[in-house]
DNA sequence: CCGGCCTCCAAATCCCCGTATGATTTTGCG
DNA sequence: CGCAAAATCATACGGGGATTTGGAGGCCGG
């Protein structure tokens, strides 16, 4: 199965290093994108089917795929959601030669950055990668942010973190004692734990904090 | 100009009354459209042309827009587009008869919620428009929501946002008040105003606000 | 010009928060 | 079984937050 991360494989990548996954049956349509490619200094991986995709680790840098709609032995529509149900959620770019409407459509539904029919200008399908890279730029660093927290969020004990929801809802010490049925003093000693690991400097980091991780209030489920 | 709201119309509507838009310069089309959206208990409102639409207020209920993509006088993406600058943001399903892939892409990206090319299937057309009306609600809901949060904010003045910029950040009383220039007793004075103006109830519940209302903290402004 | 609003500050009071110290019980795991 | 972590609680202290009462100056529109 395909891996998201693998961050140790030795070598010292350049910080701005971009990737693009092409996936095409046609190897001369395999070269001449990888050529469009390099020529705008993006690194490439080329790919003749999805197997072989598969068979690969994902990329660790911000990186697209552009695949063909027509690829060896499965739809490039419903490779998108193998990948989407695999957790591999790059910007995905669609071709084809022989598309329709409703095709274009679901692809775009489902996510696609764009859907390109051939014969289309190298332009097109360099801005729709910039936009794909760009746009997992972005989600990179947000997934980065987030998987910090869950895994400080991860760490409290179920005491903590049920006094966390109750404070970040906005409850009073003593009213949390009630809710759980402690003394004040202890739901204090919890609250201070909590805020220490999760390295919250104020309440109002660790209520936006709370926000982040979908973390309601008690009372409420 | 097309408006949003328009309450007082002095018609008692049923609460849960839906509309569709339908904008199409052919009379038959419109009609068929129509007794096919009154069949599942939408009301509906038919167009022959953009500007006839704009004559009207938009709809003060979950609704949506399905357009012709080629109309009198312009482009149904370009109106789209314009609908959009107008701030009427309604969900918008495209249908075509000569249609072609970078056109519906064109629409999916622009936020379209469906592209269906002629003959289309009766479900297709009734699928994508509940769907285009429950988002509608669901946008509605949070701008209902939205709208009062920023009538509250709006309601403070210069030094209570202030102040409450900083609070939400995290700074303690002492803190904000050395980084205005101002007394402690001062800062806990607009803080509590902004308390009570914006309805909170707690601090956590302020954080939440300045949150959705994308206050920052001043010292990064 | 005056009333209303905003801004600013002080003193005092009450409640809440954070934490340290010290201790006991429960619980899970090797 | 025994240790370590977790959970529980009490007391005490220092400090922060909310609010009231009372007062003073500035600004703007009727």
């Amino acid at each position: 199965m395909i891996r998201q991360g693998g961050k140790s494989s030795g070598g010292s990548e350049p910080a701005d290093k971009r990737v693009v996954v092409v996936v095409d049956d046609d190897a001369g349509i395999r070269e001449s994108l990888g050529s469009l490619f390099r020529s705008v200094d993006l690194h490439v991986e080329l790919f003749g089917s999805p197997a072989d995709l598969l068979a690969r680790p994902a990329p660790d840098v911000p990186s697209c795929i552009v695949l063909d709609v027509r690829l060896p032995g499965i739809s490039g529509l419903d490779f998108q959601q193998q990948l989407a149900a695999a957790g591999v959620h790059l910007p995905v770019i669609f071709m084809t030669g022989h598309g329709d409407i409703p095709m274009s459509v679901r692809a775009m539904k489902a996510g696609a950055v764009d859907f390109l029919a051939k014969p289309f200008r190298d332009q097109d399908m360099l801005d729709a990668v910039m936009s794909a890279i760009e746009r997992d730029a972005l989600r990179r660093r947000d997934l980065a942010a987030e998987t910090d927290l869950k895994a400080r969020y991860a760490a409290l004990t179920a005491r903590e973190r049920e006094v966390m929801g109750y404070v970040t809802a906005g409850l009073m010490n003593k009213q949390i004692a009630g809710e759980i049925g402690l003394s004040e003093i202890t739901v204090k000693i919890h609250r201070g734990s909590a805020m220490r690991k999760m390295n919250a400097k104020s309440l109002a980091e660790l209520v936006r904090m709370a926000q982040a991780l979908g973390v309601t209030d008690p009372r409420s489920s």
